[in-house]
DNA sequence: CGCCAAATGTAGCCACGTCTACACTTTTGT
DNA sequence: ACAAAAGTGTAGACGTGGCTACATTTGGCG
């Protein structure tokens, strides 16, 4: 929902922050719904609307509408009453995005963050997390081997 | 957005993270704001809508209707014409969150984060971070002092 | 004091994510 | 093969956060 048609104006240091964390929360689903098809697609050669609705935690015409983005979007295609299938984008995005949840997921458990807390609290925070962070966290992961 | 009237169903594990990770967004809004209020309040002596909306990187009325949004819920008070002021329930929901927003920044930093992109990162980040999680960070940076 | 600029309020629009309700296919089971 | 069940599509409603445009109030300055 942000529809940032515009951008910054002129907008201040402190601005900054809360405009990429806004722009972030945008691109958030399509990285969600992209990496849940993919995981179905692996573990059951299909991603049905069905499941990913359920999976999501969300109603189905829900989880159609933003399968429909995903479309719009190029990272997804599919015929009417068929699967889902990601393109080569999306694929690419998947890969990415289940790396980096991994990373953060073992960055957050690496400072002692319980297992349970750490993959839900990931399931936010990973979206969020610019791609310097992403390089610290694995060098620091890497470093405590 | 998440209007949530309902929860889960009957979500399976999987939907938990998702769910959370919206209820988060939808209380991001208020702390973002309530923070920036106090801020100005500490600095300025009173919050001007003027001075919100442009520090939070939004037009006036944007900002306007996140205050009526702070009224309703009860952290915000404010006289037609006259500044912002908190409520004894927003000024520490502020505290909360600074102590929160500090601890994140001061963990990525020491996980060997840029200061930049901390600051940057940590907008996103701070309202996905549990109790648990927080815990967790203080701890650790508690420990390599 | 009066007037104009700046601040605030208000109205109306759009896009989005979510839901319910209902229509239509596809699959399944007997 | 056909009816019931399951899956998918589509319409319409809501709340929210964003914006622009216009109306109103404050406040400072000549």
């Amino acid at each position: 929902m942000p529809q940032d048609t515009h951008g910054d104006h002129e907008a201040p240091a402190r601005a900054e922050g809360f405009n990429h964390a806004r722009t972030a929360q945008s691109v958030a689903l399509l990285e969600d719904y992209t990496e849940m098809i993919d995981d179905l697609i692996h573990e059951h050669g299909e991603a049905r609307l069905t499941d990913i609705a359920r999976l999501m935690g969300v109603t189905h015409p829900t989880a159609a509408k933003a399968v429909a983005r995903l479309k719009r979007e190029g990272l997804a295609v599919s015929r009417p009453y068929r699967g889902v299938f990601l393109t080569e984008i999306g694929v690419a995005m998947a890969a990415r995005v289940r790396l980096r949840h991994r990373v953060v997921v073992d960055l957050l458990v690496a400072v002692g963050v319980p297992a349970e807390a750490a993959e839900i609290d990931a399931e936010g925070i990973e979206h969020h997390v610019s791609d310097a962070t992403l390089g610290a966290f694995e060098a620091f992961l890497k470093a405590r081997g």
